[in-house]
DNA sequence: TATTGTTATACTCTATAACTATA
DNA sequence: TATAGTTATAGAGTATAACAATA
């Protein structure tokens, strides 16, 4: 353990009245994470956290609707439709009214989508590389496990 | 394990494109938390996260300078202006010019932001529990110390 | 009457550059 | 010349309500 004086200083600054609080903890985490994406998908690829989910999702799933993905992302519905014009815009998806219920659309990979959610899927293995390299591999799946816990815990 | 069909599922998507994916659970964790706080402190105490963070950092440090909290909180500048402009205009901190260095500006809880401060620090104790009621005392302590690490991991 | 999705609006957050005052 | 902080501006994200089409 480097920090021997005290685990709740850092940059100078007593940390103590967050150290219990995990929301803090979530968003110290998130600001190297967000650099590392930045760095190796939103930059070269123009692509922003919530649209890399996206295609992810759509990549692994077929009949999708934007119903499922606000709820799946927690994205408001008004939302969801401003990222997929956007995303549909650049090529990269299109939208197909349903047979079965004509108010829902389903949201599809184009050819040029699913090569670029591949390539974006590619890129993400070797970034959690950089991420997660001062975890072993118990310490990241013990991680992602609590991390699951606390998201399944959501109500809708 | 409750989730015996695929650890990968949720809200009827799969996801196992996104299992690998820190940033991912990151958010998907956020969500009940961001939940739980504006219940919680945000609505009644009428406080963002950052503006609970930085009444923390003030609680229990004195001769904080603008320059740290920008830092702590990977905060750019200007928004720490605007941030403790808003905190300044509700009487909660004033700013106070260094004697050392007549560039910089302490940043001093008034009592009315100490009073505040003490108790959104209460309620923040309680909050936690319900955001961490599945967790045993062993997994909290366990994700606690995985998010630091790779907090720590911060270059800057 | 409820639901899916869209539009419109407004508010917050963030990033950047240009500026000041001090060092 | 560099740093701490401010101002100004524009971009991106988000929340809300009102609306259209369908169930």
């Amino acid at each position: 353990m480097p920090n021997t004086k005290s685990d709740s200083v850092a940059h100078g600054l007593d940390q103590s009245s967050l150290s219990h609080v995990l929301g803090y903890h979530l968003a110290q985490a998130d600001v190297p994470i967000k650099k590392v994406f930045f760095k190796c998908i939103g930059q070269p690829l123009q692509l922003r956290p919530v649209e890399f989910t996206i295609l992810m999702l759509l990549n692994s799933n077929e009949n999708v609707t934007q119903k499922q993905l606000s709820q799946a992302l927690a994205v408001s519905a008004p939302n969801i439709t401003i990222l997929l014009d956007r995303l549909a815009e650049r090529g990269l998806v299109t939208r197909v009214r349903s047979e079965t219920d004509r108010r829902s659309q389903h949201v599809l990979l184009t050819r040029k989508g699913a090569i670029l959610a591949r390539k974006a899927h590619e890129v993400s293995l070797t970034m959690e590389h950089e991420v997660l390299r001062h975890l072993s591999d118990g310490e990241r799946a013990i991680l992602f496990e609590l991390l699951q816990k606390v998201a399944r815990h959501r109500r809708v």
